[in-house]
DNA sequence: CCTTTTTATTTGCATATGCAAATCGAGCTT
DNA sequence: AAGCTCGATTTGCATATGCAAATAAAAAGG
């Protein structure tokens, strides 16, 4: 059918009612019952479904779509809109993309690979409950055949059970879970620190250099996806964004 | 009047009713023609003026307060909104502000205060033309009696004229800024570098001691505002911002 | 004078209605 | 088969209307 899952709507009476109908919708979404291309039901369909005026029903998808979570098109219908790439403030998500946005030949190599519990180690340094199942790796990304960024990741393998399977082998994992997760929170923390000896070699710079650290962790709502710890030497990197005080004027 | 400038809003013919009215407004309180706390003309008001009904009227008010630019209120009515003193990426625009919230006392010296054309040297760092008249300071600000953050800013005496006259006795320029001028667009960098001894000694670090350097430049449509360089001790500080793939949600 | 009640103003929400614009598809024409 | 016309569907916009909620100001009452 073209409205595959309209009874998935439900409104909790909270509130005024277009609102109530913007959160349902959004909520299916989030929550990827409803993954991007999903056709979204005709405004007349979600009228009769929940007692609502098409007029109420319009202004909660079209705030949706002013909000960039679904696509609107004239006889087409409406569509589930695909999460943006990046976000405005130094989202650099994707480490392919950013070298090839340099103008350089991207390539990535595994140091390490390993499954299971965390250590205390790793529990520590991403502030993670000892007994979480994790996927931890160990990359070391290159630019031009130069050391580029070196990445220390953990998924959490209760929430992205696929992780167990996957070899990475293709797609770094940055980008793999990219296109095998949904994402709704991140904490991101910038410092600079200097290179230990080991970090350094790997990186190709002297002990003591200054390097950008990046911390990144990303949740599904409550449930942990991935921390990730990247750094950067810090004399060839910077981050940069641009917005207003209103987010984009 | 209740209404001071309801002549101001003129409408240009582009695009729907309802955005032509949500720009005209918006547009008055980007220039600063309708600053902070300006009361905008009721609902009726505008209908009346715009020749539109009070449903179109409302939607266009109603977008702008969703936005964050107006707080309306039954019975009381509109009034423009004060800017967010923060945005949601590690825009840390208050040093004062900063340093409180870490639970220590501020404090901060001016080392330098110049006024003129911009040097070769400074109008390299900042990418403005020679030409360009400004003030120049260099300040350092203290969180508990240690040196917290080296500063190094320029102002645009053309479009800032007060800051002339201004000594910044009380207050940083930093926050004198927030309070002297409105700004729509600010560019960010931050990137990693090592101290150089004169950097190291004012911030009473060693030399070569990573740093995090954080360049802002802010300007207001097309003019400059300001551009700055602050540089603080790595080991020290961190960014932190939270996020979702839309914004707030 | 202080407190309570009433009134009036302003925004917020929902509905019904009518028309316009975009565009997908079917059917028709050549 | 290729192109064209036309009808149907879906979203977009604007209006008019009515009522509800919040609350500032005025009126009433003690």
């Amino acid at each position: 059918m073209s409205a595959p899952q309209i009874d998935a709507v439900t409104l909790d009476g909270a509130g005024p009612l277009y609102d109530q109908i913007r959160r349902a919708i959004r909520d299916l979404i989030l929550a990827g019952t409803w993954p991007p291309g999903t056709a979204v039901p005709a405004e007349h369909a979600l009228m009769e479904k929940l007692g609502a005026s098409r007029m109420t029903v319009h202004r909660a998808l079209a705030q949706l779509a002013r909000e960039g979570l679904i696509t609107r098109r004239r006889r087409s219908g409406t569509i589930v809109a695909s999460p943006p790439a990046s976000h405005a403030m130094l989202d650099i998500l994707s480490i392919p993309q950013e070298v090839r946005e340099l103008g350089q030949i991207y390539s990535y190599r595994i140091l390490q690979r390993s499954n299971g519990k965390a250590s205390r180690d790793l529990a520590t340094r991403f502030e993670l409950g000892r007994s979480a199942n994790v996927a931890h790796l160990t990359l070391l990304h290159f630019a031009g055949g130069a050391p580029h960024v070196l990445e220390d990741r953990v998924i959490h393998s209760e929430t992205i059970p696929q992780v167990t399977d996957e070899s990475f082998a293709e797609t770094p994992p940055g980008d793999w879970l990219l296109q095998n997760s949904l994402w709704t929170q991140a904490e991101h923390a910038i410092s600079a620190i200097a290179a230990d000896p080991q970090e350094a070699e790997l990186l190709k710079i002297d002990a003591g250099e200054p390097c950008l650290l990046v911390e990144r962790r990303t949740w599904n709502q409550a449930e942990p996806i991935t921390a990730v710890r990247l750094l950067y030497p810090g004399g060839r990197h910077r981050f940069v964004g641009r917005f207003g005080p209103y987010g984009s004027v």
